[in-house]
DNA sequence: TTTGAAAGTATTTAGGA
DNA sequence: TCCTAAATACTTTCAAA
């Protein structure tokens, strides 16, 4: 089971995921040795299932986030669509969902320009993508964890 | 500028920012030292930001993903329906949109009961909010980076 | 800007409470 | 299960190229 210092090391390393066990110890009153066991279990009981460093986008040069929701033109075309998806390299999330649309995907893009290209010229020719619906982002004021 | 090493540096702790400096700079043939200075650099200059550890929210109970489309009264009400939204912890992620819907927030609830309750009585009742449209996500097949 | 070398920390293992 | 202590490994600084 997850326990309170389960719970702390987990928040404190989602926060910072180059928090060194050493500090968490101390906030913790445990050894560093304890952090570490905590975050083995975690880790292979597929709790912790990895780290990465955040970038911001548009100093890489992606100036355009998007949402696209797409209705497939039948339920059968998920698994196949979701293929497809995979090799855009613009397309950096995918949930299967409920309700309006059948795939909601997160696309970065470096501009308009791109984003129109990968519209036309590489998801509208889908041919299990009947339609989307694009919601650009304008800004993402709040990115943050679950708190355990 | 950035260049090859940059970003050979940034795609490796994009995918896992546990990496040691000493494993990168083995891979693209520089020092540990090299390494040290280009990450300082970068995150000087704001390209890296951060660093998460990932989590498999199931694990910790939240069975139920799923993004809101939330359409507002007003344009002028969205500074302060982004303060009330921000209050709630269950919002993990905001995004101010264009199309469709005014915001689009990602939630992560316990279950359906837990998402009922948000919905009925911590979103509905933001009274510069008009409607909200719910996409419960069944899987999130695709999670990864953009690529420097 | 990069490096090797030194100094300072952190991680990891293992034996004992 | 947790700790201390020791060994290993990593990070960070710095002077030189």
């Amino acid at each position: 089971m997850i326990d309170n210092l389960d719970k702390n090391i987990i928040n404190a390393l989602t926060e910072n995921a180059r928090l060194s066990y050493a500090e968490i110890a101390k906030d913790n009153g445990v050894s560093p040795a304890t952090v570490h066991v905590r975050v083995e279990k975690l880790r292979k009981a597929g709790v912790i299932t990895g780290a990465r460093t955040t970038v911001d986008a548009r100093k890489l040069g992606y100036d355009i986030t998007c949402f696209i929701g797409i209705i497939l033109r039948q339920a059968g075309d998920y698994p196949t669509a979701l293929k497809k998806l995979e090799n855009l390299p613009e397309v950096t999330e995918a949930y299967y969902t409920t309700g309006q649309y059948s795939v909601l995907i997160k696309v970065m893009v470096r501009n308009i320009d791109d984003l129109q290209k990968l519209l036309i010229e590489r998801l509208q020719v889908i041919e299990e993508i009947q339609s989307t619906e694009t919601l650009i982002s304008l800004q993402a004021p709040i990115q943050r964890s679950i708190r355990a």
